[in-house]
DNA sequence: CTGGCCCTACGACTCCTGTAGTAGGATCCG
DNA sequence: CGGATCCTACTACAGGAGTCGTAGGGCCAG
């Protein structure tokens, strides 16, 4: 029910991403994976996280053959929106603004993205344009 | 010169932020900023952060009076910057895109961010459509 | 059966962060 | 001058994160 609270360290979420990336996986399964991606650590260490994950919420796990086959409870997309909030809250009081141009402006994007991009923003701009009754927050000045 | 390493704690980015929002100040005066914004800490805590964040290099100070008087070392678009990317690498491998439609999506932005962003994503769309020779990278899929 | 190999439970250790107390020098007020 | 203040340097300590090692219980191949 309550999803998770806490924090994740940095390693822990790496944990959590091959997770999200591979699928369900036994806690050697995760090792590997990390292993794959080069990252060395020991089966032990892994097993340490997958623990602490699930004492945190981020992950469930069920004993359907040998071992304990871990899974992601929370989606990436979940983290990242309290990650980012977090960052935002931590630089600028909230404001959006002032990432998102940063983002585009340093961080080149494809032709596909921006032509997203464009659309999200058509879409916002006519609701914002049409629905008075709630202006934006949070502007960037 | 070489500037910081290592990295910043919440607290301690939240002592740098005095400093960018406030200016160069004494350790004094930096913890009456901080009461101010409700968060309470004592003095020689913040003399602690202070001193550790001028270790790591993200703050100098020289005394001119009775006290130290410090200022941030780097700006707040520069921590705001690696901040950024540690996220996007942690949660996509570095990809800029999931951030930017989620950041756009979820957050409003106001009119004016909206059109900022167009102008921005203008200019970006007529650069990719000229310069051939440097295709960008990391597209969102 | 029995030696290996895999699995989980615990315990342990180090480093970093957040938080603060204390000691001792420098200053200022009366 | 002498006490009240303020400042900096040290020291301390708890909790979390990152990393493992070891112990002890199954299970499968000889």
């Amino acid at each position: 029910m309550a999803p998770p609270e806490s924090d994740l360290g940095t390693a822990e979420l790496e944990v959590l991403r091959t997770l999200w990336d591979e699928g369900p996986a036994t806690v050697r399964e995760v090792m590997n994976h990390l292993h794959q991606r080069g990252r060395k650590v020991a089966y032990t260490t892994v097993l340490t996280f997958l623990t602490r994950l699930e004492q945190k919420g981020f992950v469930t796990s069920d004993k359907s053959g040998l071992a304990y086959v871990y899974r992601p409870r929370v989606t990436r997309e979940k983290v990242s929106r309290s990650r980012l909030k977090a960052l935002l809250e931590e630089l600028y009081d909230g404001a959006a603004a002032p990432l998102v141009l940063q983002l585009v402006r340093e961080r080149r994007l494809s032709r596909r993205d921006i032509a997203e991009l464009q659309r999200l923003i058509e879409e916002l701009d006519v609701k914002s344009r049409r629905g008075k009754s709630k202006p934006p927050r949070r502007s960037g000045s």
